[in-house]
DNA sequence: CATGAATGAGGCTTCATTCAT
DNA sequence: TATGAATGAAGCCTCATTCAT
């Protein structure tokens, strides 16, 4: 699946920020992990000293800056808060299309599992940073500090709401059309 | 931890809808959900023939359950359609605080385990069902259809996502701020 | 798949002996063995009260019944042994062919499940019944009782083991040809 | 039962060749497959990734193999190919004294569980191995093609039922005296 | 730096049986 | 006489991890 010219530890971390994303932390074993990125048995526990767990923050930071890109992509070029976020909520319906980016991948890796505070704190600190960089965006577009901070928040929470309904209705509209609402 | 009264199958349910809530699907073990229950360990094939998929899909109705009266008891005694969605999320975020029912119950217990599409069209149809109860408060408060509609699926995406904010913060603010934004 | 017009009791027994005799005792699950015999769940221990090793011991016999009906029609109307051992052998080989029996039903039954010297006595049994059919069979064509005995045996071991290469091969040819070698 | 010398993969296969002979395939408990080769309970399927089915395969790979050495003893030094087969069956009934070899060891390990071809199509295998070498023993002891042929299969048919009708006797006299009837 | 053999705890499920009705 | 709810032991298998190399 994941292209054998990258090192052993980035096609584990690409491997896992895919499964989990999927089918859950828990929902994923190392056999599958292993296989999906063709790396040998014992190589895990050479990157990811800590097993499973490791991987599976590396693999949410992955995921991580993956949504940062796609939120400054979003915003660079737009003129007003609502055009980036309908640009951002565009480009996030035709992932879930394409790939099957079904869940917020964060909460798929690191809201399962053992009831990890050190998860819980990573998963804090990604959040934190999505609405801090909307925040910024916000800013820029010239919108009081008080503002930006509640828009943004806002659309973190309608983005993740989104994202479980449109898994339920097998449907990604509810995504595009949401910034309506904003 | 459950009333021992109660019969087996209850005892079962409830005690499923307690920890696929707090840990996920795949997070919760047999035996973890036999010794809560206080249920003797053949019981669980008996009343529920497919095992652990069955008694997730009896938890899930019964959460469910359970979120409808709660809507139904915002809104019961609410002038506006605000008042109620406010009325909604200070429970909600009571309960977030006292029981730690720190996400949905649905998505926990339904969006993991085995692609199932059984699995998805049950959370679907779980869904669309607290949608359409607040849909028909909104409506019969005076608001047009069309504006019921997109009213009551904008709070389902709030709370969703509030749930996923206050457990990444281990702080249930923002559900009870989140009205202010509708 | 039988009869719903026998009684429950002999609806068992022939369930008992068509799955034991094709996937083994311990391959056969009280559960199937009920949904075959459209037999309601506690039924069976009315019927057998030692469960499912009574069900066996009668399944055997009912089998055994069925192999001495055989037996006696295809050496009745025959002249020489060998003819009537021919017969038999035909019927033997139609049966595999057309209803699967591709094995001894008494071994399927008897020779598996806790080691039971009371099977182990039932199959004893049984087993110098059809030798004794055939013999009397055998003398009555003129053979001495030493011969008749003789080959009595003789036709038994080659059955057997005709039943055991046919089915490796899933070809009944062997048990057609086994009487050459008489 | 084992002797705890031997590397752990080969135990599991001695004792595993030993008990599906003894109690066949379903008879036997991974648990007491494991307590008898003092294996640890993971190694399993370390060693056979698809679990009983991948052990009873080497287990009747195996027990076929101390077949054939039978066999080959047992002709290599006679002179006429019946003197070849009554030592065979002098062995395999001593063996049935003192080991309790008491069934064959392939029907027990692959006529049962689940109706598997790849387990019918290594008994067929197997089976057509054993007569294959009596056949050619019996051609190089002088018999035409088509006699040693129809001999080994006779001789393979006859074992088969001796085995059988041994058990249920519990006497192997019968196996003694069945290549009288060659 | 990198590997894969080895491990034992725990996973979910099916089993034959007992019991109250 | 006849039923089906209830039970706990045992079933096979997968798990994340450790270790020797």
């Amino acid at each position: 699946m994941n292209d054998r010219a990258l090192p052993t530890k980035d096609r584990l971390i690409l491997s896992a920020a895919t499964l989990f994303r999927t089918r859950g932390y828990h929902g994923v074993g190392l056999a599958d992990l292993l296989a999906d990125a063709k790396a040998p048995k014992g190589s895990l526990y050479h990157h990811f000293p800590n097993g499973k767990s490791d991987l599976a923050m590396a693999a949410a930071t992955s995921a991580s800056d993956e949504m940062l890109r796609l939120i400054a992509a979003s915003f660079d070029g737009a003129d007003t808060f609502k055009d980036g976020a309908t640009t951002l909520c565009y480009k996030l319906a035709k992932l879930f299309d394409i790939t099957g980016w079904d869940t917020c991948p964060i909460a798929a890796t690191l809201f399962e599992g053992p009831d990890n505070e050190e998860f819980r704190a990573h998963a804090s600190h990604i959040y934190e940073g999505w609405i801090a960089e909307v925040h910024d965006h916000a800013a820029r577009s010239g919108l009081s500090d008080e503002d930006a901070r509640a828009k943004s928040e806002h659309l973190f929470m309608l983005i993740q709401g989104g994202w479980t309904l449109a898994r339920a209705r097998r449907n990604s509209d509810v995504i595009r059309q949401m910034t309506d609402r904003l």
